[in-house]
DNA sequence: GACCGTAGCACTAACGGTTAGCTTTTAAAA
DNA sequence: TTTTAAAAGCTAACCGTTAGTGCTACGGTC
């Protein structure tokens, strides 16, 4: 029970990959609304419950691997160097974010997102979701010591670059612009000390 | 055409106010999702149709007023007195409106809020329609003169400090709080001038 | 006061996402 | 092998939402 050793986790991942390609392809395609979860389901060849075991909504279907987007900022957090500052370890870590998605070969898929309001609901509030784990990271970093307040603040202005810059029509100038202003926000949060 | 003159805009006004008031009630009595919205339709007694001829979902029963709160917010803006710094007249109007919302009278609605996904989600995309309008009332300034980004992401951060102060264990201070970083964020923002 | 145009409302029937209940397959453990 | 439980399947439904179609009554006009 402790030790899953191989086979079944293979298949189960297989599956899961098998449905996310289909349902990735018709949508694009022919375009989220257009398709329909029965319609996933028949070309990815498993069974409308089968497809919801692995995903929880049609909408999730399109953001399969976001966890990756949630590790990846508390990466950036959690795993810098000693010493090395909260706040431009964020910032090129939204950049990177940011390069990756606003690249050519991404276009379609967000284009698709923007398109469909369902799959832009969807994404909100998943931004909002990592907006808290990212202030998790924050608030327990021992470095920083910043009020739960603060940290979650900090931790929606990083949410709200990486979004408003991807819809900017400079991405990259848009990080920088909008991180000069979390800069300072955070420097005004910086707790008085006694030394 | 351009002179509606009465009867036929109160009744109309009327069902929706009835709609409205039976949804709600409803809602609080027996909680949001165990509610269907026929079953809205029939207390209400009105063909289900006709309830969505009056709300687009069943969601925005609950957030019937939201257009006061957009209001209030550019009202902030554009309404304040010449020379009247930008972000002290939005932290006040901030501080009001959470102050309303976290009232006692409120609060069985908030819980109903915060218990039922569908809702949270709705209100996520809310809030985002409100950041952009006020963006725009900031962009469209001449006192203020920032960049675009700029005003978005000013707009962003003084909607996620009404919904974060909301949230948090003592709002009023959280909002004192949040809105120290963001005129420090707006400070940083100033664009350099040759006088 | 009779006459239209149309806004508001009703009814039925359906569509599409999602879930519950129950059965079958199949990998893993005993 | 036998047992067990996870993974997948099928059916049938629930619920929000919409299209299609008509009826009714109000408001403006002659």
């Amino acid at each position: 029970m402790t030790a899953p050793s191989g086979r079944r986790e293979r298949k189960k991942a297989a599956t899961r990959q098998k449905i996310a390609d289909t349902a990735l392809r018709l949508f694009l395609e022919r375009g989220y609304d257009a398709v329909g979860i029965r319609e996933v389901a028949a070309e990815a060849d498993v069974a409308v419950t089968t497809l919801f075991s692995h995903f929880a909504s049609k909408e999730a279907l399109v953001f399969e691997q976001d966890e990756d987007f949630e590790q990846r900022l508390t990466q950036a957090v959690t795993g810098r160097a000693p010493h090395e500052l909260l706040i431009p370890a964020l910032r090129s870590e939204v950049q990177a974010l940011v390069r990756h998605c606003t690249a050519d070969s991404a276009a379609p898929i967000w284009r698709m997102i923007d398109e469909s309001p369902a799959l832009r609901k969807y994404e909100e509030s998943m931004r909002l979701r990592h907006a808290e784990t990212l202030a998790t990271a924050i608030a327990a970093d021992p470095e920083l010591s910043r009020t739960a307040t603060a940290s979650r603040t900090i931790a929606r202005f990083v949410i709200d670059a990486y979004s408003l810059a991807r819809e900017a029509a400079e991405p990259q100038a848009a990080v920088d612009e909008i991180f000069g202003m979390i800069e300072a926000a955070w420097e005004a949060t910086r707790p008085s000390r006694r030394t």
